[in-house]
DNA sequence: AAATTCTCCTGAAGGC
DNA sequence: TGCCTTCAGGAGAATT
């Protein structure tokens, strides 16, 4: 699924085939998103120029002069470029079509969506209460200590939170906890400082080497529809209930916390 | 107010 | 082989 790493890998894929690009046209094939797709999508984007594509958190936003196009990529969301003639597969469900190349969006599960907002897009309510980007250095220890001051929340739901940090994602939560040393469940206002900042550092350091691996799959992102299995191969915990923890060797236990699989070693993380 | 549960959806995987 | 059932999960919405 499109972690933060892919979409930063989707974001640096797509960026530069369509920046200063002028939308020819808008193809909605199927507005059933997680919202539906705005009527008007076409008439207020097409002829117009793309100015960039950045990232914030995990939405992708596409900025015009008259206001930004907010994509978010769901569970199985992806972005791509393909040529003109490419014949639309089912899950295709929108195009942004340039005047030498075609942006499209495929969702299976239509969970993502592509919304408009017009300037500044930080007033929109998706985007107008997210925390801190993980790896920029407002997400520090002070930060993330006030965050969890007097919270009764387990760590693991309080850094998934967007309000509190972005992009840390079900998998990079739990690596980032066993890396740490911190038991997932434990209560968010009773952990030290001292601990909490080594979670911050965990935390980057999870997120940075994935970026580092979805930066493998970058030179061919645009003809591929990104593996999300990269990465697999140096998860710690994530999928390995029931095998041995690579420290201590002690079967890792797994839990439900909120929705989520949470695997953590029982003797590594206290 | 804070924390938890529900919800959207479909493909993959497991059970019999 | 094939039809079940279960599960996965981002994050806003609903509920406690």
């Amino acid at each position: 699924m499109p972690e933060l790493p892919e979409v930063e890998t989707t974001c640096a894929g797509i960026g530069p085939h369509i920046q200063g690009q002028l939308v020819t046209k808008v193809q909605v094939r199927d507005k059933r998103l997680r919202w539906p797709v705005p009527e008007n999508l076409s008439t207020t984007v097409e002829k117009t120029i793309l100015n960039r594509v950045y990232r914030r958190g995990k939405y992708l936003l596409f900025e015009f002069d008259h206001g930004v196009l907010i994509g978010h990529l769901g569970m199985t969301g992806s972005m791509r470029i393909v040529a003109h003639e490419e014949p639309p597969s089912f899950h295709d469900h929108v195009d942004l079509v340039f005047t030498d190349v075609t942006l499209r969006y495929t969702d299976p599960r239509r969970f993502g969506c592509i919304l408009w907002h017009p300037h500044p897009v930080t007033d929109h309510p998706l985007l107008a209460h997210l925390g801190p980007e993980p790896l920029s250095d407002a997400f520090n220890t002070d930060h993330l200590v006030a965050a969890c001051r007097g919270k009764k929340q387990a760590i693991k739901s309080l850094i998934m939170d967007s309000k509190k940090v972005v992009g840390v994602g079900n998998i990079y939560a739990n690596e980032a906890l066993f890396m740490a040393g911190i038991h997932p469940h434990r209560q968010a206002g009773r952990i030290s400082s001292k601990r909490l900042s080594v979670l911050v550092e965990c935390c980057k350091k999870v997120l940075a080497a994935a970026i580092e691996q979805g930066g493998t799959t970058l030179r061919d992102f645009v003809n591929s529809d990104g593996k999300p299995g990269y990465f697999k191969q140096q998860l710690q915990v994530y999928g390995r209930a029931g095998s041995g923890c690579v420290t201590c060797e002690k079967t890792l236990l797994e839990s439900r916390l909120g929705q989520r699989s949470t695997v953590y070693c029982k003797g590594c993380q206290t």
